[in-house]
DNA sequence: ATGGTAGTGTTACTA
């Protein structure tokens, strides 16, 4: 089974291209973030077309997260338990769905960006990594044998190596400590980040600002953690690079992963 | 010189 998570930065200027990839790689199941749509405003029509299962949670132009699959999908959930609010009033965001493809716990998610170090929307993005954590430490005390996968837009570079140039990141977002270390202890809670092992020096965001892609002045940030009875199953993994040239592009790229 | 793009929906906000 192939499996795949793309950040689309809106599903609907990309369709085209995001029903190009799943046929180009053979993707069986995509797990999609910045859907930036509400569910009543998704193409679910040319997925369908192309013989695609949809299971999407929209609330409005921001965030949006979706499971495509060339399989029947199972028991989708939005949110996952003890997942933060933000906002006035609070509420949950669309940014983590999840849903069971051939006994593939997949959840695709988007966690927040938190702007800057001082913004509430940082401490927003601890909190929901930290609810995450404890979400996935308990699926995995429930069944140690589940196959789970949390993919996506981690918006955290887990080390150095996984930007252009550390230095340029000195009081942001994305590489501080304490976004590392929520990013880390995933591994406490059993998951393991399986894609950098086969990827090495690929990064999977480049700023659409400033030439960045040109300049191949990018990020590691949308990253693929396994359980261990899911990672016993991988086989290999790699970056679309090319997904990022071209008119209508988007500023992410779909990470791959193959199961046995 | 401290800019530059792209999306949504409306001229602001998010990334």
């Amino acid at each position: 089974m192939r499996l795949a998570t793309w950040n689309v930065n809106s599903v609907r200027t990309r369709v085209d291209r995001v029903l190009a990839f799943l046929e180009r790689s053979g993707t069986d199941v995509l797990a999609v973030q910045e859907t930036k749509c509400r569910d009543d405003q998704f193409p679910h029509l040319p997925f369908e077309a192309a013989g695609y299962h949809v299971a999407h949670h929209g609330l409005s132009q921001w965030n949006g997260v979706a499971v495509v699959s060339r399989l029947p999908v199972e028991d989708v959930e939005v949110g996952f338990p003890g997942m933060p609010t933000w906002g006035e009033p609070a509420a949950a965001e669309a940014r983590a769905l999840g849903a069971t493809v051939s006994g593939v716990r997949v959840w695709s998610l988007y966690v927040p960006n938190g702007r800057t170090l001082e913004d509430p929307h940082y401490q927003y993005k601890l909190d929901w990594l930290a609810a995450l954590r404890d979400a996935a430490h308990g699926w995995l005390a429930a069944d140690p044998a589940a196959q789970v996968a949390l993919v996506g837009d981690w918006n955290v570079a887990p080390r150095d190596e996984d930007v252009w140039d550390p230095a340029a990141f000195a009081g942001a977002t994305h590489v501080s400590p304490p976004e590392r270390a929520a990013l880390a202890a995933l591994g406490e809670a059993g998951f393991a980040e399986v894609t950098r092992e086969h990827t090495p020096g690929a990064y999977t965001y480049w700023d659409y600002q400033r030439l960045r892609f040109p300049r191949n002045e990018g990020m590691r940030i949308d990253l693929v953690h396994a359980s261990p009875a899911l990672a016993a199953r991988v086989t290999g993994a790699h970056v679309d690079r090319a997904e990022r040239k071209g008119k209508g592009a988007s500023d992410h790229v779909p990470v791959v992963v193959d199961l046995a």
